[in-house]
DNA sequence: GAGCATACCTACTCGTGCGTAGGGTTACGC
DNA sequence: GCGTAACCCTACGCACGAGTAGGTATGCTC
């Protein structure tokens, strides 16, 4: 029943908010890598070199933590992004900023990408929390976009520009899977490949030449 | 312990191949709702209208009934498509009449497409399946783009073809994404939608205009 | 240096859900 | 009409993992 004898305890005390973030990046491992499910908090704790209660202490419980894990890494990846692209910049300079520090990111931060990604994706506890961010992404680019074509004198239906903005953003999270996948990818020209679809290709388009279906 | 007396059995005994399919429809179906993990083998079999022992006879464990899923709606997009986009059209009619037996495959089986996509993606034992079949849409795309560029006398690296194709097969799943969450929205008109943003906007770039990373 | 909050542990309970044992009934060939 | 194969069931065993009970040690305040 005694747990330890009173000499020198193997383990250090820490502080809660460190403790906090450790156990955040051991959560954000261990479920980029088994998935939500399949991830047990015992393996968590483990990892985190701490035991079990105390995970539920801090962090509470298993759907709870990983939404913490979701708010962090969501955040951080905002705070990069919006770092890198200050609003008073020429549009194709903003989203130039915003690609390669998006990328950066990602690249950086392997685990937290696919955490956010490819789990939260699959479960539905999750799916609004992160639609929510990809509408604030896609609603970012459809007004850089619109900026950049009222700065040219022409006008596009909302409606249509949000629905080349949601594929330019799919295209980027597909780039970044890739990335994700690929450890010998540079983000830097990842980023730049992106630059070249997204602001030459929408652009042009949006610019007037349009593809229209055929008769048949 | 006796099942039931036997005079009129409630349920009907059907030849193997027929039950298999319902099993699998109900499979898909409830896979697509709960998740792989979070779907339970009782449900499935509930939903069939069949007992548990049945499923295991005929699909096997939980991770052989959800690649038989996998299967089953991988080929059917992937025909839909091949069936749809003849070689012998020109590449621009390729493009439209593939992407819009895609979208029309997604609007229909809107289950199909979450099993595939969204659950397949997050659990390991799948995603390489996933990827296959990712991959071969890409070097589809990548080679569309490749001949109608010959076409036109220009020629341009393969690895950057690839990109190119990645990054729109990427906004044509992020397309399909937003299409099975939107039960209004029309398949037909996304894939109108679609194209421009893949025809219009990548020829266009891979015609000649690029675009560069500034000195800074 | 007594008291109290904080950090931390081991060792459980208990639900849930995969997979199976063991057996019953209908159709079909011969 | 009789075996035999194909269909189909109810009712479990059993492991695994979320969450908790209950207790110990350490540092900080007064």
């Amino acid at each position: 029943m005694l747990a330890r004898v009173s000499s020198t305890p193997a383990f250090k005390r820490l502080p809660r908010a460190v403790r906090e973030q450790q156990m955040l990046d051991a959560a954000v491992k261990v479920f980029s890598r088994r998935g939500f499910h399949a991830a047990s908090m015992d393996e968590i704790a483990d990892d985190a070199g701490i035991s079990k209660p105390m995970v539920y202490a801090y962090l509470g419980t298993k759907e709870e933590l990983f939404v913490a894990c979701l708010h962090r890494e969501g955040t951080r990846m905002m705070q990069a992004i919006a770092g890198a692209a200050a609003p008073d910049l020429p549009a194709d300079e903003r989203l130039w900023r915003g690609l390669r520090a998006f990328f950066g990111f990602v690249g950086a931060h392997r685990d937290g990408w696919a955490v956010l990604y490819r789990q939260a994706r699959g479960e539905q506890p999750f799916a609004g929390e992160l639609a929510a961010m990809r509408a604030r992404m896609v609603e970012v680019v459809a007004g850089m976009l619109d900026h950049a074509l009222r700065a040219e004198g022409r006008e596009v239906a909302e409606a249509e520009l949000e629905v080349v903005a949601y594929a330019l953003v799919g295209a980027t999270e597909s780039l970044a899977d890739w990335l994700a996948d690929h450890a010998e990818a540079d983000p830097e020209k990842t980023a730049t490949r992106m630059m070249n679809v997204a602001w030459v290709g929408a652009a042009q388009l949006l610019q007037g030449t349009t593809w229209r279906p055929p008769a048949a």
